[in-house]
DNA sequence: ATGATGATGAGAAAGCTTCTCATTAATATA
DNA sequence: TATATTAATGAGAAGCTTTCTCATCATCAT
């Protein structure tokens, strides 16, 4: 991803949206909080203000290029959108996130939605687990 | 429900959680936030401070007598427990809720946990949809 | 290069929820 | 039934995440 997407988004090319989306590519997290991309970007030696890093999300979101996720917990997770749809697992006790796709899911849940007369708009499935490493220890 | 079911959760049986279980028993609204009891209590007369409100429904949660949804806009819904496991469907335009339950989809979740070693704890699925109502306006 | 426009940073403020602590109410005991 | 013990309550303060305000600064088109 580059300057091209932001422009594409109709999003000028600024310095504080470029490092914000630098940090989402090479994080190792691929799920992050808003806190956290302000902490990772201080110490990548960027001065952004975390009112620009929740304006900047914000604005990814509406653009489609990264997605929110409000997993329990208070605080909400964004991730860079990938392109095909995908649900999550989180670890209860260690935080850790993992996707999954289950088009049995997807389908029935329009069937659902539709036999009730309801337009389905979007969804939010979360799997709350104790990962397999936590089951361990 | 009466004051036997706060006994049998271990819970003092008081004036102001017998308060609150009523606004839930009687309330046309199935889901309700904190501040929406706290107003019901204080329209029917009773001087329940907030405070205790969110204590006394967190209690009731960890007791089992009501479960607390997130959905969508950052304030937490409270319903009373039924007995049977549901999920939700919230309309984005007038925020109605409606409940429905999916064997096929419980079963799938819980096959997606297995197949990946984890253990399913429990989980969270909204539909957000426009409802039939709101369709039409 | 310059001007117009939009973005940024800092701190204030909002909204929901939890905490603190002095006061009050509820249960167990006599 | 009165009393002591223990827990619950109310009010306000405080915490946490997120948004807002507004003066300053950077970006893009000319």
């Amino acid at each position: 991803m580059e300057s091209g997407d932001l422009k594409k988004a109709g999003l000028k090319v600024t310095l504080p949206r470029m490092k914000v989306l630098e940090i989402l590519e090479t994080s190792n997290q691929r799920h992050m909080s808003a806190e956290e991309v302000y902490r990772a970007l201080l110490e990548s030696g960027s001065e952004v203000g975390l009112a620009t890093v929740y304006r900047v999300l914000t604005q990814f979101e509406s653009a489609g290029l990264v997605s929110r996720h409000n997993f329990e917990g208070g605080q909400s997770v964004f991730e860079l959108q990938t392109g095909h749809h995908h649900d999550h697992m989180v670890c209860v006790k260690c935080g850790r996130v993992e996707e999954f796709t289950n088009e049995a899911i997807e389908s029935e849940q329009r069937k659902i939605a539709e036999e009730a007369g309801h337009k389905l708009v979007e969804h939010s499935l979360v799997l709350y687990i104790e990962c397999k490493d936590c089951q361990k220890s």
